[in-house]
DNA sequence: GTCTATAGGTTGATAGAC
DNA sequence: GTCTATCAACCTATAGAC
């Protein structure tokens, strides 16, 4: 017993929680190491760099979530609704991340353009925004790819900020909104960015649609 | 003609051009005199601190912004709709908003918990928001405070991820989404949060509700 | 694999001449 | 107000003993 993790996966952890807390930039591979009560020439030695420790951080966590998000997706069937499509995608981030400081880290993630992070959006996510965007296209025919993108973008947005601020919403709102209660939250996001979908596009969109459409 | 702005403004346009793209921690005050073209004692002259700067250079920019958008929420009158409410909190940072350099500023600003920010957004924000929640629960008589909040949280959300990607969203996908028209940009979000904040709260919410109720 | 010691560079901030 | 010069603290990364 008290069977203590692998010096590896030690600063993995530290690191994840002290990248969420403060920002990838902010955190120094002293306070890490402090962190996990390791030796600071440790992480040179298991990882080759700060950033190669980051993506590795990313990806640990990254990789099995968007995975399982694929796996829900499938699972859903031949012809899913826009609930069961917006559902696949949130319930590995809302309800099943059950390790308090990967919900931060994950947010700062996406949260951070800019940052070496756009290999890692570009390998692990634009991949997987393609097939949701495929499939929220089917279930929603009358919107044009571009407004399904746009909207795609507004519920990652909204889902990242919920991840990154989660920890201090509660106290942010003088207890308003308590984020314990995950199948909740889960409700009360594919409820509002289920009906942000399926409104009908504006008129302004459905006029350029029209004049491509002349056009061709 | 050439009229070189003084120092001041120079380091604040500089830091903030900067603190955009590359976060705060990111940029070094050499950076920000590098770009600015100015020497690097000239910081803690006219700012005591990084610290300070970095309040000055969000301030310049949220405080009319904020001001602006309870002035259009104002203008609304005594009951306005949804979309009008949402037209007054987006209008100022998707349309009016034409430096280019402010829209990831704020979006970071916005994104970064845990930074010397929280006092930022405890002055700068949230009394806003309250305001906002307020004309938002009147307006949607039928949710309760909580559920206005929440949704709240997701449109900023959305709306803060949207400042920080614009620059790099047409890259991403492709030419897919083009952030150029602002008029196009402000009515596909007004058309989707709208749809979500006026979407019927879920089933377990409303049961939670009556609980609370039936206790007092 | 884990440690100490240290190299080599960057940072924020200041003192003091002009 | 603006400059040069500099400090002390911090950083990442590595070399080499154990």
């Amino acid at each position: 017993m008290n069977d203590r993790p692998d010096t590896k996966t030690r600063i993995l952890d530290a690191a994840e929680k002290l990248f969420g807390m403060k920002g990838f930039d902010s955190t120094s591979l002293r306070d890490i190491t402090a962190e996990a009560e390791v030796n600071l020439a440790a992480v040179n030695y298991h990882f080759q760099s700060k950033d190669s420790l980051m993506e590795a951080v990313i990806c640990r966590r990254i990789e099995p979530v968007n995975r399982r998000r694929l796996e829900l997706l499938e699972a859903t069937g031949e012809n899913p609704t826009v609930d069961d499509i917006l559902r696949a995608f949130l319930v590995p981030v809302i309800v099943e991340l059950n390790i308090s400081s990967v919900a931060p880290l994950l947010g700062r993630a996406l949260a951070d353009p800019g940052q070496f992070l756009e290999r890692i959006i570009r390998t692990q996510f634009a991949p997987l925004g393609q097939r949701f965007a495929e499939a929220l296209g089917r279930a929603l025919p009358d919107l044009s790819p571009a407004e399904v993108v746009w909207r795609q973008h507004f519920m990652v947005g909204g889902m990242t900020h919920l991840l990154m601020w989660r920890p201090y919403l509660k106290e942010m709102t003088g207890g308003l909104c308590d984020s314990s209660d995950r199948e909740a939250l889960l409700e009360r996001a594919v409820v509002f960015f289920g009906a942000g979908f399926r409104a009908p596009s504006f008129a302004g969109v459905a006029q350029e649609e029209h004049l491509v459409a002349e056009r061709n």
